[in-house]
DNA sequence: GAGTGGTCTAGACCACTCA
DNA sequence: GAGTGGTCTAGACCACTCT
C-alpha cells in the first residue's frame, strides 16, 4: 500500500521495468490505479505526469496512458555562461573584447534574427579564459530593434552574455549542439591548430517573441564537454 | 485575478521579467500569492514547482523561494536510436555490425563499468547509415554480469542499442557530449578525411544500480546537429 | 453519452529550519 | 515556537474524443 507520489511513481517503474505493461500498450487509468494503491487519484496524477515528463510514457484525454519506452533518451542540460563554468572548474576566468561595432547584418544572421538587411544590429566578438588557455570563442549578434539600449554599451570589460540576461531575464531559447574543424581564424584566436576539433553551440534566444540575439560559442574540443546524469 | 496555475505561473514569470524580484531576491510566499490571486494555495504551488523545474527559482522549506535566474539554462535534450533519428530524417536506415566479441575489458572500459579487469564483457562495434552515408560509429560494451543473455545474442542484424532498450528499459543514464578529430581508423570507417570534427556522444547506463554498458556514439559533424528549444 | 486525463478547491498534516 | 514549502485527501467540474 503506497501512498506518497513518490511510492507509487516508483511502483510503476518497477512494473514497467518487469514489462508488465510493454511498450505500447495502454496502462490502466487513474482511478484504478488509486484504487490498486488506496490513495487518492491526484496522487496517482501526480506520478504518472512525472512519467510523462520523464518521456516515458504519453498521455491523452480519453485515450488514457500509453507506454512509450523505448523510442528515446530524454535528458536535461545545463549550459552556463563562461564565467561560472570556468570558476565551477576552479579555474581563473578572464574575459576579453576583440571586437565590438554596428553594422547591418549578413545574411545568414538577418535570417535568424528575423530582420531585414537595412536593420541595425551589433556585431560582438570575444574570448573567454580559462586560466591562460582559451576556454570559449563568442561570436555574438544583438538585435537593436529588441534591445536599443546595446547600442551604448561598451562590452570591452563585460560580456555581452551576462549584460543581456540582466537586461531581458527569462527569454525563450534555442540551442544547436554541433561538431566543426577549426578555420585558420578560429584556430589562431583558441591557440588551436587549423582542423582541430571545436564544440559548437548556437543560442538564439526571444524575449516576448522578439529575436534578441544569435551567439555563436566555439569550444576547443580538447577540455570541453556537456555532461547530464538522468535518474529514472 | 488569474485562477489556473497556467495563468499564475505567466503572470509570475511577467512580473519577473519586469524585475519585480530581482535576482537573488526572495519571492512572496505561497499563502500570500494565492491571496493575490485569489486561488488555492497549490495552484501557486504547481506554478512555484514548475519555475523550479525550469530553474528560474529555487526553493526550500522554511526560507522560501529565491529568484536564480541569470545562473545558466536549462534546457531538455532527446537522444534518440540512430534508426529512429535517420528516419525521422527522412532518410533510408541501414544497420552493420563490424565485429562482436567476447573479451575482457581494457581499463578504461573496465574503469567506466565498475568491473576488475578479469570480468567478461560483449564488445560491438558496429555503424548505423542515413541514405548511403555513414551516420554513426558505434563503439559498445556491455557487461556480461549484468546481462548475461546478451552472451547468446547476435548483433549481426539487431543494434544492440535497441535490444538493450527491450532487455533493460528504463535504465539510468549519463550522457557526456564532446567533439573530437577522427582518427584515421574511424575516419575510414565515416568516409571521412583524417581530422575531420567529430560529434561524439559517450553513454553509460545502469539497471538497479548495476553498471550495464558503456557506449561511444561518433558522428560526422557535418550533418548531425542536437537542437533544442526551451519556452520559458 | 461515457470515460479518460487535467485541474481546482479547501482543509489538513508534515518536515524542515530559522530565531 | 512559528512560518516556510511539500504533500495528501475528497470531491468537483471541465475538456476532449471516442462510440
Amino acid at each position: 500500500m503506497a501512498t506518497g507520489y513518490r511510492e507509487v511513481k516508483a511502483a510503476l517503474l518497477t512494473r514497467l521495468r518487469a514489462g508488465e505493461w510493454p511498450a505500447g500498450s495502454t496502462m490502466p487509468g487513474e482511478v484504478q490505479l488509486a484504487d490498486e494503491y488506496g490513495c487518492a487519484r491526484v496522487t496517482v496524477n501526480r506520478a504518472l505526469r512525472e512519467l510523462a515528463e520523464d518521456g516515458i510514457v504519453k498521455r491523452w484525454r480519453r485515450r488514457g496512458t500509453e507506454v512509450v519506452a523505448g523510442r528515446g533518451r530524454h535528458t536535461r542540460l545545463t549550459i552556463r555562461q563562461a564565467r561560472q563554468q570556468v570558476e565551477t572548474d576552479g579555474k581563473t576566468y578572464r574575459y576579453e573584447c576583440l571586437r565590438q561595432r554596428l553594422r547591418t547584418p549578413p545574411v545568414r544572421v538577418a535570417d535568424q534574427l528575423g530582420l531585414n538587411r537595412e536593420a541595425e544590429v551589433m556585431e560582438v566578438l570575444c574570448r573567454h579564459w580559462a586560466d591562460d588557455r582559451p576556454y570559449q570563442l563568442e561570436e555574438r549578434w544583438i538585435n537593436l530593434t529588441a534591445v536599443p539600449e546595446a547600442r551604448e554599451v561598451s562590452f570591452a570589460e563585460l560580456p555581452p552574455g551576462e549584460w543581456l540576461l540582466d537586461v531581458k531575464p527569462l527569454s525563450d531559447a534555442e540551442h544547436v549542439l554541433t561538431a566543426a574543424n577549426a578555420t585558420s581564424r578560429n584556430a589562431s584566436r583558441l591557440s588551436l591548430d587549423i582542423g582541430d576539433a571545436l564544440f559548437v553551440i548556437e543560442r538564439r534566444t526571444w524575449w516576448q517573441g522578439q529575436a534578441v540575439t544569435s551567439v555563436r560559442l566555439m569550444h576547443p574540443a580538447n577540455g570541453f564537454r556537456l555532461v547530464t546524469r538522468d535518474v529514472a
